[in-house]
RNA sequence: CUGCCCGUAGCUCAAUUGGAUAGAGCACCGGCCUUCUAAGCCGGGGGUUGCAGGUUCGAUUCCUGCCGGGCAGGCCA
């Protein structure tokens, strides 16, 4: 087994550090990986750091460490440079370790260690109310890719999705696919333009129509429309006109529930079974899987919103106003209360959430992640402050924000809205697209950056596309092992030290950051920092491709150099997995 | 009006969390296929990191103020 590089030039440093400064020996020793080859393969700014405290010019400090630092067989060079950096080279053999490392780990090789600890991500969590659109797909992509790596971090991961199936919303989607279902039953009412104007509606009313269609009562449209304010013209966008539809649909709901009795139940069940199994089944196909599926509807059957809200009047943060019970969430930091239960009785969204987070909290994860989108930004703090008034720890809930993906078609933005029925869905994306375009460019910048989508572009056979870069680097190294004819496993005997341009050498260093860039991405819930490590690592790849070739007649370094492919092979896969993308054998 | 996020090459984005000469892709120009896949490689041009100050050995990164863009401010979800 051989050492760690990194943790053995922290150990020298320290040493040195102990004899030069003993006043400081517990100061923090930092090693980086520098940008730039010149710079050698890890550097240390700790000159740099205690100069200062120390009251000494850091190249002259740096100067004295290095004359302190005890010999290492595996340190080629270390020398001052710049401002009072320590650079230090590795020797070749230290460098190239790394490849037999990888093909004895292979999958696990970038694994974390076990970190004890229960993380819970909960990600896309739409309304179940019509198809997923691309808004919906790059939270996806984003929290599955997070789950992968922070479980491949170490941590033990749980993926979920919390389904709104109690609510207005609902409500408005089972409206709509009656009243769709009418239609086809030649009874037509005016369809609201604030209900669900989507084809999938359409669809549903058709299957109940095909199959279902005895089991209804006739009703008439006037029965429909009874006690109805009727709605204002099309036109009119004021705030009172929006009022009034909003009014008009609430009574169109009472009527169904009223003309529909025990069977409105059955058809808003359908629909949210339709939705969500459609849902669930896009997810599927886009590499994207839960744990588990947390209904809202639960939190109110088993009483936890009541408890909630109970155990927040016990600890005195609740108090009425106009009829409604209001959560002081200005004592913790928010800018204003927030109501919990209506005048009419009915819990808010709010509420249901308060209960939600009481009951991630209870079942003990040590971390908890929400992935939201950027809209919702101004709800963090009322979310944390009802933890904290529960007498949770606030800081085990994580929130990361996705900006939305904003789509192009012909430089023009394309407008998104779940009512209107206009907006681009996932799955007509991943259908234009193909998945694994799809979930790389999701993932290919900060989460909490806007994400310009150029459909024109990814659409357009996609050269320019970077996640083929990748895959070509796996299929090429496929491609090369399968004219060798060879066995993998016999290159684990290759003898890596043969390997000395500085291609291969960068190469191997590349390859030894792959746990390191694991890690980071882990702790900055930044999976982008695996698809640039990977474009990185391809693009070295393709240049020594380019540069040597692997086949040669000395066995010995054909063997070494397979094995280094092998390797590179190895990472590419690991990372490609990560992030959901597939590794092809040959393109 | 108030709060949060963002502003880096013509375009889309990185930059090891305060490090060394700010890097990639696309686009543009010039080279490389009778030898392991040219979805590739090699070379070239392109920047006052929105503006102005401040903090220090050192600022794209931290602080202040402007300018410009996005989002949010429901007894909706």
């Amino acid at each position: 087994m051989s050492v760690d590089p990194k943790i053995l030039l922290a150990d020298l440093l320290k040493t040195a550090l102990k004899s030069v400064a003993p006043d400081c020996a517990d100061a923090a020793i930092v090693l980086e990986r520098p940008k730039q080859a010149s710079h050698g393969d890890w550097a240390s700014n700790l000159a740099l750091q205690l100069a200062k405290p120390l009251h000494r010019n850091p190249r002259d400090l740096a100067a004295l460490l290095l004359a302190e630092l005890p010999p290492s067989p595996l340190v080629a060079k270390a020398e001052v440079a710049g401002a009072g950096f320590i650079n230090f080279t590795l020797a070749a053999g230290a460098k190239t370790a790394v490849v037999g490392q990888v093909l004895a780990q292979g999958a696990n090789f970038g694994r974390g260690a076990n970190q004890g600890a229960k993380v819970q991500v909960e990600f896309v969590s739409a309304n179940p109310t019509g198809p997923l659109h691309v808004g919906h797909g790059r939270g996806a992509a984003y929290g599955a890719s997070l789950s992968a790596v922070l479980a491949f971090a170490g941590f033990d991961v749980s993926r979920e999705y919390y389904v709104n199936d109690a609510g207005r919303q609902m409500d408005i989607l089972a409206l709509s696919t009656w009243l769709r279902y009418l239609a086809l039953a030649s009874i037509e009412v005016a369809f609201p333009p604030n209900a669900y104007q989507g084809d999938y509606v359409i669809d549903m009313a058709r299957e109940i129509h095909g199959a279902h269609q005895g089991r209804f009562a006739k009703v008439t449209v006037e029965q429909v429309l009874e006690g109805t304010p009727g709605l204002p013209l099309n036109e009119r966008k004021d705030d009172e006109a929006k009022e009034q539809r909003e009014l008009h649909l609430d009574a169109l709901i009472a009527n169904a529930k009223r003309l529909l009795g025990e069977d409105y139940a059955w058809v808003l069940g359908f629909a949210l079974n339709e939705q969500l199994g459609d849902g669930r089944e896009d997810l599927q196909e886009f590499g994207v899987q839960f744990d588990k599926w947390f209904s809202e509807k639960s939190l109110f059957d088993t009483g936890l919103v009541e408890r909630a809200v109970a155990r927040l009047e016990e600890r005195g943060h609740i108090y009425l106003q106009d009829g409604a019970k209001w959560f002081r969430s200005t004592a913790f930091g928010d800018e204003k209360d927030r109501v919990v239960q209506r005048e009419n009785g009915l819990y808010t969204y709010f509420a249901s959430d308060i209960a939600y987070h009481l009951n991630k909290y209870e079942r003990g994860f040590d971390r908890i992640i929400d992935i939201w989108g950027a809209d919702h930004h101004g709800y963090i703090p009322r979310v944390k402050g009802a933890i904290a008034a529960l007498g949770l720890p606030p800081e085990k809930l994580e929130v990361a924000l996705v900006q939305f993906a904003v789509l192009y078609r012909d430089g023009q933005k394309t407008s998104m809205s779940t009512r209107s029925g206009e907006f681009v869905t996932l799955r007509e994306l991943r259908r234009e697209v193909g998945n694994d375009a799809c979930r790389f460019f999701y993932v290919l910048r900060k989460s909490d950056q806007h994400l310009d989508f150029d459909l024109d572009l990814a659409k357009s056979q996609s050269n320019e596309n970077p996640v083929y870069y990748i895959q070509y680097g796996h299929a090429r190294v496929c491609s090369v092992l399968a004219q060798w004819g060879g066995s993998v496993a016999d290159l684990a005997a290759a003898d890596a030290g043969r390997l000395e341009s500085e291609r291969e050498l960068a190469l191997c260093a590349r390859l030894a950051a792959f746990p390191e860039i694991v890690q980071s991405a882990a702790a900055d819930y930044a999976p982008h920092q695996i698809a640039f490590y990977l474009k990185d690592l391809a693009g070295e790849f393709h240049g020594w491709y380019n540069a040597e070739r692997m086949l040669v007649e000395d066995e010995e370094l054909k063997f070494a150099r397979l094995a280094l492919a092998t390797a590179i092979r190895q990472v590419l896969a690991s990372g490609l997995a990560l992030l959901g993308v597939s590794a092809p054998a040959s393109m």
